[in-house]
DNA sequence: TCTGGGGTCCTAGGACCC
DNA sequence: TCTGGGGTCCTAGGACCC
């Protein structure tokens, strides 16, 4: 059996935990720049406002129903994560961890015991250690995992730890859920899939396996496969490092400058190469990319990228920062308002894996200095030593203008207790 | 006026090989 | 009129996820 293990509303909880005066209010936090809506309080789900909306749209509602709204607070979620991460551990030691709020866990040598009532004691346990509220769905498969998970969630007469285990609940359980619910299953496909007669995940998981995997792909077959409680998404809890690494950011205000985007394009490639070293990784190839506001129908568009290789992979900072800044002289164009800049860090492979190029003289690595340029930064906090190219600019700072303290990431943003 | 960021996997098609 | 067969690797684009 695997669980899936997942906070209700991730971030809304983790603000909630340290600041009571929200815990009666509908919640509202904001995407990076303030942006859209990424995470509701049940009540502000329950006055319909969608997942993604962006926020300027929702501004009456907010007023209308005191809506608390909040910038999104990354510090405290990641640390927050790793606090469940833990008490998680306590329970099982096979955890593969899917995203910031959620994991799947296997109870491999727990068979002697009670699946649902070992993984109560762990979600009561995350609550009263934490403060946050998580559901449990337990199935034979990821999927129906899943599903186990979003009845837990959605139903109220379906308790907080809930297994799908007998072919009578499975049915009951897909009958009643749309297609589109059905992890795996987005947009596109359920669209198709309606057209073809298929609305529930009953009659997806009863479609005819073959022409479907034909129709579609291996991938709609494997979900078929899952819904049927055959295990085939591996489960994986060692994941493989990252085989890309994607720093972008909308930028608070405008920007008409190759300087300023030069100097946004460098904190990017800054950011990533401390992930880079971090996973113990070397990376070959670097994309760079700039574009106009994509949503403003009225202003010039221009949005252009540009991949760059380098003779030899590397994690050293100042040889991305060198190609990051000739990449964006190709691809600025000027007269255009900008509103986004990023990098991605492509061809990663395990560090010290040179292939040596007969004629090169042997690149000179750096090692030490950017060890002692990590360490530094890690000890006095993350800025402290950088590289000039990153300028002293604030002009591209994303918005950020309802942020809630580091509340257990920064000493002197502690909450004092009197 | 105001619209996020970071990932994964799969497939088709082109280029190339013998 | 007739034009082989069997592969690999790479990339772009599309779908999905949170």
């Amino acid at each position: 059996m695997i669980a899936l293990c997942d906070v209700n509303n991730f971030y809304v909880s983790c603000e909630r935990v340290f600041n009571p005066s929200l815990w009666h209010r509908p919640v509202i936090v904001l995407s990076n720049n303030d942006g859209c809506a990424v995470a509701r309080s049940n009540e502000v789900k329950a006055l319909g406002v969608k997942m993604g909306v962006p926020f300027f749209q929702i501004k009456n509602l907010v007023k209308q129903h005191n809506i608390a709204v909040l910038s999104s607070n990354y510090a405290l979620y990641g640390d927050m994560s790793q606090r469940v991460d833990d008490i998680i551990a306590l329970y099982s030691d096979q955890v593969e961890n899917y995203s910031i709020d959620e994991c799947f866990i296997r109870f491999n040598g727990h068979e002697h015991v009670n699946l649902v009532q070992h993984a109560e004691k762990m979600r009561q346990q995350i609550w009263q250690w934490l403060g946050l509220p998580v559901c449990v769905g337990i199935a034979p498969s990821k999927t129906l995992a899943k599903v186990a998970n979003h009845c837990a969630k959605k139903l109220a007469n379906v308790p907080s730890v809930f297994k799908l285990d007998t072919e009578s609940k499975i049915q009951k359980a897909l009958k009643n859920l749309p297609v589109k619910e059905v992890w795996g299953i987005g947009r596109q496909l359920s669209k198709q899939l309606n057209d073809m007669g298929i609305a529930t995940a009953l009659q997806l998981r009863n479609a005819d396996l073959k022409s479907m995997r034909k129709r579609f792909s291996v991938v709609m077959e494997r979900t078929i496969l899952e819904l049927r409680g055959i295990a085939c998404i591996e489960f994986d809890a060692d994941p493989e490092k990252k085989k890309q690494i994607i720093c972008t950011r909308s930028f608070g205000e405008k920007i008409t400058r190759l300087e300023l985007l030069k100097e946004a394009l460098a904190y990017h490639v800054t950011r990533a190469c401390v992930t880079l070293r971090q996973q113990q990784s070397q990376a070959q190839s670097i994309t760079i990319g700039i574009r106009t506001n994509a949503f403003n129908a009225n202003s010039k568009q221009y949005s252009n990228s540009i991949t760059i290789k380098l003779p030899q992979a590397s994690c050293q900072t100042n040889l991305f920062l060198k190609a990051a800044t000739q990449g964006v002289e190709k691809i600025f164009r000027l007269g255009y308002e900008y509103k986004k800049a990023g990098i991605v860090l492509n061809d990663i492979s395990d560090a010290g894996m040179i292939q040596a190029d007969l004629f090169m003289p042997q690149a000179d690595d750096n090692k030490a200095l950017m060890s002692v340029l990590d360490d530094i930064n890690n000890r006095f906090g993350k800025g402290t030593l950088r590289s000039a190219q990153e300028g002293f600019n604030e002009d591209w700072v994303m918005k950020s203008e309802i942020k809630s303290p580091a509340y257990t990431t920064r000493f002197n943003e502690v909450i004092k207790v009197i």
